[in-house]
RNA sequence: GUCCCCAUCGUCUAGCCUGGCCUAGGACAUCACCCUUUCACGGUGAAGACACGGGUUCAAAUCCCGUUGGGGAUACCA
């Protein structure tokens, strides 16, 4: 490899799930460096598993790429769902699919066999018998490891289907399709010298290797997709403890099934009954499908309502993060710019990014941190993409828009979107601390040390406030209410010598349940005068059931 | 078991290659205070780490060896 010999990388994951942020950041890194160094990026599907493989797999990979700002100069085009013989795909090293590349595998399976290299099995799996030299593996990230003969093995390279294994797959289609440098996870490290004698043997050049970090759960394990089924299981463990039925779970999941497809694109099986319920709940964790593992936990927190942990991009998308901040978040787990500066957008990362800043140890993945960085972009967003943003990924889908006359324009969702944006770490977020707007009068539960504390205390004190109060608003006009009704308590609370937190609260209890809200005027721009009264005037009605 | 890799605040990391400028810097989280009609946001500040043991050296977070701990590989998965 010459100096001036352009850089080209890749990406290449296999299709047997959705995207996971340890793949998107392996993405994220081979983009980076081929985009620094004006090189090409390349994705390429590893899609030898004829079993586990499926194109919705690949469909949900492509879009979150793309999701990500991850762009491709060659490999399947993302817009196209269908890329059967070649079509639909880009450059002129492909076709981009392994399993497409049968032929250009038997030349070079011909090559070991004529080279003496091979040992064919019984059911024609075929092994390379491996020459076991030592071997000097050098690396841009970790220091050069020798393996010596002993420590090296004979291998399958391809199995009995015909179709090759991934280390003779990797070796081949890197080196046809000119990749000068192999960005990937550090669990590949010691598969490495079985690539470099199997390039050795076939004459094929050597890529320049750089091994990066695993990403890890808090807890030191591997982070896998299965937390999220664990997470489902203790949970509807917990509800069946408290008088749910399956049958009712099942119910339920079949009814929003559609909804469910939308977020969960690699779904395969049409529904789900009650026994196949039973059947996740207990079987092995070593035993689950895919469905399993992507589908079945994202649609049992959505029937009950617990929140789930992000593994996969998919997951952090429909969780309300926004791409930027994952990108810069995974960006800086496992490199650094060398600087202070850790809040930056993709397009440093193409000027900056550098192997030689990669780390050497695994790295813990943190939430909090990620969901700071988010909060961070959310809060400097335009109120208007803010805004539209958060109809697109909150409302779309969750039955609440017409709480909003379904129009993202008009004042009470432009007075919505400005109250939460700094209140917000992500925009699904927006939508569980605003819950109670979305509530009708009779369906608010009010807390009961808040309606005490507040309302009840002093023989009634907050609801002789809210009375008055109530009288004050009833007059005011209904373009500009909030604004209005903020000026009426300021006037109340000089009146009659009261601090403000003895005239908000009771209103700010009396419309929310609780003594959390966005401020005072805000929250009731939000609500309008209609329903401003007729919450006040529920919350009235418990006073004579307190007193 | 065998082979390979890793080791700085709770977490992500800077510093290590080219020993002294390190009384170890930043970020997230935590705590306190300020702002304030609640919750946030914002501001100020605090607490918090060189895994351990040996060397080498005038001097070690930085170099060497060992111990311990962690991770990965050891599939007709990738």
């Amino acid at each position: 490899m010459t100096a001036n010999t352009p850089v080209v990388t890749r990406f290449a994951p296999s299709p047997t799930g959705a995207l996971h942020v340890g793949g998107a950041r392996t993405a994220l890194y081979n983009w980076a460096y081929a985009r620094r160094h004006g090189g090409r990026f390349i994705l390429r599907l590893e899609d030898t598993d004829q079993k586990r493989s499926t194109a919705e797999s690949t469909r949900g990979i492509l879009r979150d790429l793309a999701w990500l700002g991850i762009d491709w100069d060659e490999g399947p085009d993302a817009n196209a769902d269908n890329w059967d013989d070649g079509a639909n795909q880009r450059g002129a090293n492909g076709p981009y699919f392994q399993s497409q590349r049968l032929k250009i595998y038997d030349e070079y399976f011909d090559k070991l066999i004529a080279a003496g290299l091979t040992k064919k099995e019984d059911n024609g799996a075929l092994r390379f018998m491996n020459p076991k030299r030592s071997i000097a593996v050098r690396d841009e990230v970790l220091p050069t490891a020798t393996i010596g003969p002993l420590a090296q093995e004979d291998f399958i390279i391809r199995k009995a289907d015909g179709f090759p294994t991934y280390h003779f797959a990797v070796v081949v289609d890197d080196a046809t399709m000119g990749v000068t440098h192999v960005i990937r996870g550090q669990e590949h490290h010691s598969n490495t010298p079985k690539h470099i004698a199997l390039q050795d043997a076939l004459g094929l050049p050597r890529p320049i290797y750089a091994h990066i970090p695993l990403i890890l759960n808090q807890d030191n394990s591997k982070m896998s997709k299965r937390d999220k089924a664990k997470t489902a299981r203790d949970e509807v463990q917990k509800w069946i403890c408290n008088g749910g039925s399956i049958d009712e779970l099942a119910e339920r999941m079949v009814a929003n099934e559609e909804k469910a497809r939308q977020l969960y694109p690699t779904m395969q099986s049409p529904s789900v009954t009650a026994s196949e319920i039973v059947d996740f709940l207990t079987k092995k964790s070593a035993d689950f499908t895919q469905n399993d593992v992507e589908v079945i936990p994202g649609m049992m927190a959505r029937e009950l309502g617990f929140h789930l942990p992000e593994i996969e991009v998919n997951d952090f998308r429909w969780n309300g993060y926004l791409p930027e901040s994952l990108c810069n978040y995974l960006a800086l787990l496992g490199w650094n710019p060398g600087n202070n500066l850790e809040r930056f957008d993709t397009d440093d990362l193409k000027e900056e990014f550098s192997l030689d800043r990669v780390g050497k140890s695994a790295a813990k993945f943190d939430r909090e941190k990620l969901a700071a960085f988010n909060a961070d972009r959310i809060a400097g967003l335009r109120p208007e993409v803010f805004r539209q943003k958060l109809w697109e990924v909150c409302f779309r889908g969750r039955g609440i828009a017409n709480q909003f006359q379904n129009d993202p324009n008009g004042p009470r969702f432009v007075a919505f979107a400005e109250a939460y944006q700094s209140r917000s770490k992500t925009l699904s977020d927006t939508v569980e601390q605003g819950r109670f707007f979305f509530l009708d009068a009779d369906a608010i539960a009010y807390d009961d040390k808040a309606v005490d504390k507040v309302l009840a205390k002093n023989d009634g004190q907050g609801f002789g406030v809210l009375e008055g109060l109530r009288a004050v608003f009833a007059e005011l006009p209904d373009d500009g209410f909030g604004h209005a009704a903020h000026e009426a308590i300021k006037a109340y609370s000089e009146q009659h010598e009261l601090g403000m937190g003895k005239v908000a609260q009771p209103v700010r209890v009396a419309v929310s349940g609780s003594t959390v809200s966005p401020p005072i005027d805000q929250t009731l721009d939000i609500l309008g005068k209609a329903e401003t009264l007729a919450r006040i005037d529920r919350c009235l009605q418990l006073r004579t059931a307190t007193s």
